[in-house]
RNA sequence: CGGGGUAUAGCUCAGUCUGGUAGAGCGUUGCGUUUGGGACGCAAAAGUCGGGGGUUCGAAUCCCUCUGCCCCGACCA
């Protein structure tokens, strides 16, 4: 490509308030511009990076297995309320009418369409096991689109959905895509884990996130230093304490605590530290409120904690009047000691260790020091609740826990019979039986990988793409080339040499000065940089630099043709 | 949905408090000089000051209202 017949539009000046290293790049790079909240037009130059991503999902797609196809993005109401979403996917649905209004869907995702396009064209087992996959347009109204494209409302993603007679089957489409999926993220050059996932409601234990390691990522992740675990921290655990309980030694205390209403107050009036605090939390259960008791150092894990059987399926904090009406106290002054008998307490397994610990007094103003289980407190069960963090041990006796940010760019699921059974898709068995198909699920957000991997790979001067994803893979620049005829021509003979070699080559023949061509073409980062100019001429040599080298070198054309293999 | 901010030239922003001829930098166009790290000079084009209403002799500026966008929170691939 000349780039002086190509449209780039790098500019200097961004809006102040682009945040995260990807999207300042993607506009100062040009590869996006915004049109309104959460939607982007991809530029020329944005679109190159796009395809490239675009094509190794493809790829691995293909050779895993999978069979592309396309469904429409609007998607009738009918479908959604047979699954039950059209409530439940709740405002990030976005809803319209056509002009008969008749309601439909933008599609977030495509459950019900893939189900409904199986229930009409798969009859017998067959046809199965078998994988639809599509590339595709998607739609959810984010409550808070930001970053760019990396939390747009409208995104590019693959998504997949894999039908089956048995679990067994599905297990093994999983696997290969979990393997594809290792192969692409490998392929496109980027730093990233496979984590086990919290399967939400849906329940089924096999679900995996792809993250792509980055301080700006959304998600927090936990990995063993001593083993291939890894998970979301949603999910992630620890193995329990290896210490037991004490014995109390201490007697128990009520301390007047005027104002004392957090961990961090509790420890400076008793001068001690957070891990010899109990905190307790009062939140809605199914059946009025359930305590929640965890050291002072751990966070609650909202996770874990909506699995308890006491629980609705989401742990929500009961408001303070209702606390007030329970224990007679505010909260900050909860604790277990004295307790009212109908709310369960429910302990971390590392707070159930404790002895002689402080806890709320059930009362304002006033703690317990001294407290301890058994003697003072019920413990109606003891549970993992609580978040894990740096330094546990890692769930398989394997080493030590670590925490990073990562960003969510593939996930794979094993979505059993949901779907199939709420739209009836069922296959005949060997046996002439009907039965409800077993599906499996795998997304991959395609123009998020574009952002996610100008997180991991920038500089100073702008993106520093991996081989694979940049727009073109060597730039010629060319030094004068109006005034120096002989330039212009070894510049034009190199980069027909090039093409012809097979290299994806940007000829950069807009006769800009030096500092600005080499500006841009360091912001929207082509690996490989060539000069051409008198002075190489005369040499004999062509300059040669890499992007994520320093130093720029004199090389010889046959040495650049096998640098660029 | 709650709290806060913001909307002025193609872009990034001053000007608003204290009402009185619409500003800068970048970009764009023309001419000239220049050509190894975002060149320089001269000239030029370019704005219903987000929309509507009000106060005033006079509103970018004060008041009301609507809308978009951004930030924080709840939420989330």
């Amino acid at each position: 490509m000349r780039l002086s017949q190509f449209h780039l539009a790098t500019v200097k000046e961004i809006p102040a308030d682009a945040e995260i290293a990807s999207h300042r790049l993607m506009l100062r790079a040009g590869m996006i511009r915004k049109l309104a909240s959460g939607l982007y037009t991809w530029s020329p130059l944005g679109l190159r990076v796009l395809r490239k991503v675009e094509r190794i999902v493809r790829e691995e797609m293909d050779r895993a297995g999978a069979i592309e196809m396309l469904m429409p993005s609007v998607q009738p109401k009918e479908l959604w309320e047979e699954s039950g979403r059209w409530e439940k996917f709740g405002d990030q649905l976005l809803k319209i009418r056509d002009r008969k209004e008749q309601e439909f869907c933008y599609g977030p995702t495509h459950e019900e369409v893939i189900t409904d396009f199986a229930r009409n064209e798969l009859k017998s087992y067959k046809q199965l096991p078998v994988n639809f996959y599509q590339i595709q347009t998607k739609f959810r109204d984010e409550i808070r689109p930001r970053f760019g494209v990396m939390r747009a409302r409208e995104f590019l993603m693959k998504d997949a959905y894999s039908f089956h007679l048995t679990q067994e089957s599905l297990a093994e489409t999983y696997a290969a895509m979990y393997q594809a999926y290792t192969r692409i993220f490998t392929r496109l050059g980027l730093q990233f884990r496979a984590v086990q996932a919290d399967t939400g409601a849906i329940g089924g234990n096999a679900s995996h996130e792809f993250q792509v390691l980055a301080d700006a990522g959304e998600d927090a992740i936990a990995f063993s230093d001593g083993s291939d675990y890894a998970a979301n921290v949603e999910k992630a655990t620890s193995l329990p304490p290896v210490t037991t309980r004490p014995a109390a030694a201490a007697d128990l205390q009520r301390v007047d605590t005027p104002r004392v209403r957090t961990v961090e107050d509790v420890c400076r009036h008793f001068g001690t530290s957070p891990d010899r605090v109990l905190k307790t939390l009062l939140v809605r259960g199914r059946d009025g409120l359930v305590a929640l008791c965890l050291r002072g150092d751990h966070e609650l894990n909202e996770v874990k904690a909506g699995k308890l059987v006491e629980l609705p399926d989401e742990a929500v904090l009961a408001p303070e009047a209702e606390i007030l009406a329970a224990v007679g106290a505010h909260p900050g002054f909860v604790g277990p000691v004295g307790l009212p008998d109908a709310i369960p307490v429910i302990v971390d397994r590392d707070a159930a260790v404790l002895a002689d610990f402080i806890c709320g007094g059930n009362a304002d103003d006033t703690h317990y020091a001294g407290a301890n289980w058994e003697r003072d407190a019920r413990i109606t069960r003891v549970e993992d609740l609580r978040q894990v963090v740096e330094g546990d041990a890692s769930p398989d006796g394997k080493g030590s826990l670590h925490l990073a940010r990562g960003i969510e760019v593939g996930h794979v699921f094993q979505l059993g019979q949901k779907y199939a059974q709420a739209l009836g898709a069922t296959v005949v068995d060997d046996q002439g039986k009907n039965q409800v198909m077993t599906m499996g699920c795998y997304g991959i957000g395609v123009s998020r990988i574009v952002a996610a991997a100008i997180e991991q790979r920038h500089d100073e001067a702008g993106i520093v793409w991996p081989e694979a994803m940049a727009p073109w893979q060597v730039a010629v620049c060319v030094i004068n080339p109006k005034n120096v005829p002989a330039v212009n021509e070894a510049a034009e003979a190199l980069y027909r040499k090039l093409g012809a070699q097979g290299a994806e080559t940007l000829l950069d023949d807009r006769g800009l000065r030096p500092g600005a061509m080499f500006a841009d073409i360091e912001l929207i980062g082509i690996p490989h940089r060539v000069v051409v100019s008198e002075r190489g001429l005369a040499a004999g040599t062509l300059e040669y630099r890499k992007r994520d080298e320093a130093e720029a070198r004199a090389i010889t054309e046959e040495e650049l043709f096998a640098l660029l293999g």
